[in-house]
DNA sequence: ACGGCACATGACACCGTTTTCACGCCGTGA
DNA sequence: TCACGGCGTGAAAACGGTGTCATGTGCCGT
């Protein structure tokens, strides 16, 4: 009597197999599609599976064939904004292929520490995509000891297919954007050069600013650089900093969106008028940059996320990418 | 001759048993901690196994023993802040428990019917978490039949324990800051009644508004109301509605910090001065709230996380829970 | 008309754990 | 001293697919 009604549902393969008239070995075939089936088996197999509502054990799957089906994740959530619009862009394509998506986030040191420690991600994805992140040397030596197809996006990872932009170019862009409209006081805030988040990210951004001010025959712009921890907060502080020195810059550059975005609010609680008394720039096209009228660089964050599980799904499939890709804000 | 080095590892229980010199039922037991195993063989099996540097394979184990180690989170990305926030409470807890984490991004309709079409999360996880999402009904019984324990964060799904904030209250209280500063003419920001989003904390939070309204005599709150998509360009628009209309409130009280963001950036376009001309109040203590200086209802989203968190495993653990938990704003 | 041959399909071993069951051993109570 | 009950451990059967190899059949070329 079925007392508890729709129990757990033990329909394997061989139900399948037996309701086809057929053997597991040609349902499994039939299946996924690959290997060569007669249409009209493969038909009658079909159907006997959506009938039975069949559903394949991912693990016994897993487990016969070595595949997992499944890339890992790695992000630090404390750039937010960037890491869920990649990862909206990686979505789409590896879930069509049929990929599950494992998620790490290794924002915190603790975190991060226990990650690299245990790498629990052995043996359980067929790949790894990395957002916004700089490793360690060890660090890298450990995803690269994984095994698996690896890419990167935001980051660097030495040996590993990257997909980003290039921020030297565009931070450059931004500066001369400022430098354009007359500026020559122009001062840049950036992330701590320790911070794990972004260390390439934030020294090729700092080297743009470098760049285009020395292009002006500005000096010491090693100098006009002033760090905090990367945030809003950090933002707040910089400008805060700036706000302390003898002399108010006119323009400022902020590494990020976020960062950016405290600035202007220490301007506002200072009562300096944007853009009037001071410039600022940000770089991302972070959503509440659009809201806040930030200029800023933009960039295709979403297609740098599709570009990258794109990368992964064909060095997944056989085949070699060409090298990492760079597009242009 | 090793040329390639360091090969796939394919170190099984075997070779630890063999190294230990017991069976591979006493290794399995011995590193799971569980059964009873002296502690002297214990020990030498851990020893055996990081000597090998022994990882288990999840499929192997996961085919054996029916349990998978994973829960699955369904998100609507649209929600980043929050969702951020509430994974990164959920995930210590059940990244210590050994629970992997499979992400699910329904924010898009047609991502969203996709996911109820294929369940794809049928099979390969023993939990099911929601973040900030209502579901119709089907979509309600979709996640029933799965047969797993789900908890919810931040919506509702009937039957299942819900982790979440008493919206209702917060609402009223935010309205009732408003008019104890002495507003009559308050208005209030609404997401689209329609959006997936949120439809259970929309309505909770415009029942709140409601109320505090009715307390204070103040009729007509329904058309106090008006409705947008939700998010930061919601809020702009509804704002600029606002602006449209003949008489402009005094005050506004919008259903989330992003649309509150979204309406402030209107008014700042306008020229009217915040607080002084009108007041805004948001709903959510988002990061970006506090570095716009804009008053908001404080939830402890990160907490929410790891309640929910922590639900989930009491009831994986064997035993059942309270209902659902209300926290305080 | 006959020997392949290619293709569709079935049989079966195997993937690497977990888990049940049985067994031997030792301490204990009668 | 003997039967008995635990406890620690090993043997072996699942778990549910996948892949390889073998088999049977219809078709083509000569």
């Amino acid at each position: 009597m079925a007392l508890t009604g729709a129990t757990r549902t033990p329909v394997g393969i061989l139900d399948v197999a037996r309701r086809a008239g057929v053997s597991p070995s040609t349902v499994s075939r039939s299946l996924r599609g690959s290997a060569r089936v007669s249409a009209a088996t493969r038909d009658r197999v079909l159907q006997a599976a959506t009938e039975l509502a069949y559903v394949p054990s991912p693990a016994a799957s897993r487990l016969a064939s070595g595949r997992t089906f499944a890339v890992g994740v790695i992000v630090p959530f404390a750039t937010r904004w960037f890491f869920t619009e990649v990862l909206t862009g990686i979505e789409l394509p590896l879930r069509a292929a049929g990929y599950d998506l494992l998620l790490y986030n290794i924002g915190e040191p603790t975190a991060r520490a226990q990650f690299f420690d245990a790498m629990p991600l052995r043996r359980r994805v067929d790949a790894v995509l990395t957002v916004a992140s700089s490793f360690a040397e060890r660090e890298q030596a450990a995803l690269a000891a994984l095994g698996v197809p690896l890419a990167v996006v935001g980051g660097h990872v030495s040996g590993f297919p990257r997909v980003g932009i290039d921020d030297r170019a565009g931070a450059a862009t931004a500066v001369r954007h400022l430098l354009v409209l007359g500026h020559r006081d122009v001062a840049m805030i950036s992330g701590h050069p320790g911070d794990a988040i972004g260390r390439a990210t934030s020294s090729a951004r700092r080297a743009g600013f470098e760049t285009a001010l020395a292009e002006a025959g500005i000096r010491n712009a090693a100098e006009r650089i002033v760090a905090e921890p990367w945030g809003v907060n950090g933002g707040i502080r910089a400008m805060e900093q700036l706000l302390g020195r003898r002399r108010l810059p006119t323009a400022v550059f902020a590494e990020s969106d976020e960062m950016a975005l405290g600035a202007l609010r220490t301007l506002r609680l200072a009562g300096l008028d944007v853009p009037g008394r001071i410039s600022v720039v940000g770089f991302d096209d972070h959503e509440m940059a659009a809201a806040s009228d930030l200029t800023t660089i933009a960039q295709p964050v979403h297609r740098q996320g599709e570009l990258a599980a794109r990368l992964l799904l064909e060095v997944l499939a056989g085949g070699s990418p060409g090298g990492g890709d760079v597009l242009l804000p």
